[in-house]
This record gives C-alpha cells, structure tokens and sequence, in this order.
DNA sequence: ATTATTTTTTAACATTTGTAAAATGTTGCC
DNA sequence: GGCAACATTTTACAAATGTTAAAAAATAAT
C-alpha cells in the first residue's frame, strides 16, 4: 500500500513516516460505473481518494437533480457532513465510470489526527483547499454568466466534457439543460 | 488576554494550555465603521476573530460589486487566498458598523500550527465548518428561488437585515437590488 | 443491423429577472 | 427646519432563462 500512495499527488507533501501510517489504515478498492458510493441521509463512514476514473456528487429536490461537484483522479472524496459533523450528509456521490480508489475508515483517520501533528496538517489542508475551490465557484457565479462559465468549464475540464453527460454539466453551470443548449448552439 | 479568549465560543473547546500559547500571539484591535481590513490583491497578514460588530466580504467587478459574506460576532475573518496559499485574495474585507476583534499574525499561527497537535486540529476544524457552511450556501442557491433564500436569510439572521443595507443582501442572495425590492413587496 | 432507450437539440410560448430612470424615503449635518 | 447625500421602491420596457413538447441525434441492447 505504501509504495502505491506514493505515486499520489496529495500524498505527496508528507514524510514516509507520515505515509507509513496513512498506508496502514487504507486499502485499494475498485466500483463499477454506476455505483452510489456515499449516499445522502447516511452518515458514510468512509473517505476516498479516487485513483482512476470519474465521479459527480449530486442532491435530489423535489423535480429535480443537481449536481454541484465532479472528482477527476486524485480528488478526495466523501459526505461532508459524516466527515465533518458525524451526521448524515445531503450529497449522494456516483461514479460515472468505473472507478478505483484508495479507502480509509473516518475513525482511522480521526485517530491519525489526533495522534500525528503531521497528519493533522494534512487533513488541514485539505479542508482548506476544498474550502478555496468551493469559494472560488460561489464567487465565479455570481460574477460571470452561464455562457462565460461553460467556456471556463470546457478550457479548465476538457476531460469532463468529453465523458460527462450534459445534462449533469448544466445543473453544474446553474442552468437547464436547454439553455446549455443554446449557448452551444450559439458559441462554435 | 487570556482571560478574554476563554469567553469566545471558538476558543471554547481548547484546553488551557492551548488557548494560553493562542493568547500569547493575539491582540485585542478595534476599527470604526467602514474601515477596510482585508484588501482584494494584497496579502493580508492577519487572522482575526470578530468579537464585536458586523462585516461583509465583497468583490469588486467591472461594473458590480457582489458581497458574498457577512460575518457577525464569533465569526472568524481572513483573506482566504493569504491564509491557504500565501497570496493575494480575491475579496475585500469591511466593517460595517464600529468592531472589536482579535487580532493574530498569520506567521505566528502557522507556526503554532506547525508545533502544537491540539491548535493544528482546531485549525482544521475552522477550515471544515467555514467549507461546510459555503457548500450549502451553494447547494441552496441551487434549489431555492430567490424569494425563498430572503426569507431564510430573514429568518437565520435577523441581526443583519436590520443593521445591513439590502443593497449588500441583493447580492449576497444573487439578485439585484430591484429584484430584492419586488420580493419584499410581494412577501408581506 | 435493427430496435429500443437515452440524450441532446430545437421550437414556441410563458415567466422571471435585468436595466435605466424617476419617485419616494431616510439619514446626517449645518 | 431644510438641504444634501444616499438608499429604497416603483415603473416601463428589454433581455435572458425556464417550461413543455416534439424532433433529431447518439448510444446501448438484442
């Protein structure tokens, strides 16, 4: 497990001894195309890192599905809220693809924090870089319109674009899948 | 300061011995209404920790200026983009009526972070709930109308509909300032 | 290959929201 | 009090997006 983290690109910052740990409580796991992999109102018990394929986190209103959230390899994966607050969360996580992961225990992981200064640093940095990236969208909506955020989605996801529905990309974008339309129709 | 720490709810799950090496690098500052503290483009060296008053975040576009943020006491106020990367931000930082915070040097937390298992994991706390409250605000945005987010907004912060100008609540809710009117006067 | 299923596009129309400008309301200051 | 500056509401019109339904295109299954 130790030498297969190392090839990881957010394991990459820490110490071997650090890793050493980290490779003892995970462990490779692999999904076909079309799993649910963490479920809305359970509280998940895992937390992924997802080495090969593609997922989206999506929640279920009343008419419809909206996915706010798509992993590309060496994304970290899990419900926030278990994570979190211990609670059950309100995204539903499905891979789009058939996927392979590396798998740890939340309660392994909480050991780890609270036991391993490093480690906790790493966890740290997690939160925050995930705490940017949501930010930066929460912003990027508000500034720019559905047209200039497909254009943002193509050049900074090519590979999404190419494998993911676009009925998905749409409710992503914050429009209806007609008018993502439109604006393809009208931008080429 | 020490003393003052202990009575903010942040500080509150830190063992004394934690909060005393906080103390040691914080300062009480206060600044009248309308001060910038934090400046879009500039890296900001500070963390601060409202103890008294209101702020909102904002940034400013070509023709637009979107709050995304409002803080109120207990809430925890920094350059994003300082803090994580160690640069420039994106959001400007100001009061909106005369405050009272704490104050601690971005270099002195990182070091206690660096040292100190107990404040790394505090830290990490912060970024989590800060990154959990940011996706769910994005997550309603999706499902919720306007009308909808004004009056859970009205009903989750009454404090700040009085004291803030609906201006900055148009777009922190995403609409503008005529839409924001019209929901008002519908809903009443 | 053909059929069935799903996804994407197109069309027509309804609704919402934006824009710009004027009218009204509010606040603070002399 | 009265004026100036700023905030909020209202109005009329324009533009963008949503809704529904159907056609076209793409994908998957037998």
């Amino acid at each position: 497990m130790y030498s297969q983290l190392k090839n990881i690109d957010i394991f990459k910052p820490l110490t071997n001894e650090a890793l050493e740990r980290l490779a003892a409580v995970s462990k490779q796991v692999e999904h076909p195309k079309g799993t649910i992999l963490i479920h809305a109102d359970k509280t998940e018990p895992h937390f992924y890192i997802l080495e090969r394929g593609i997922a989206r986190a999506y929640s279920d209103g009343e008419n419809q599905q909206i996915t706010f959230w798509f992993g590309q390899s060496g994304a970290v994966l899990f419900s926030f809220n278990s994570y979190i607050n211990n609670g059950p969360g309100y995204e539903n996580i499905e891979l789009l693809e058939h996927c392979s992961l590396i798998q740890i225990k939340l309660t392994d992981l909480f050991l780890l924090y609270d036991k391993h200064l490093e480690i906790a640093n790493w966890g740290r940095k997690i939160a925050e870089q995930e705490l940017i990236a949501t930010e930066r969208r929460l912003i990027d909506r508000a500034f720019k319109g559905a047209a200039e955020l497909y254009q943002d989605f193509v050049d900074q996801s090519p590979e999404l674009i190419k494998r993911v529905a676009l009925k998905h990309i749409a409710s992503y974008l914050g429009v209806t899948q007609v008018t993502l339309s439109r604006i393809r129709a009208t931008h080429k």
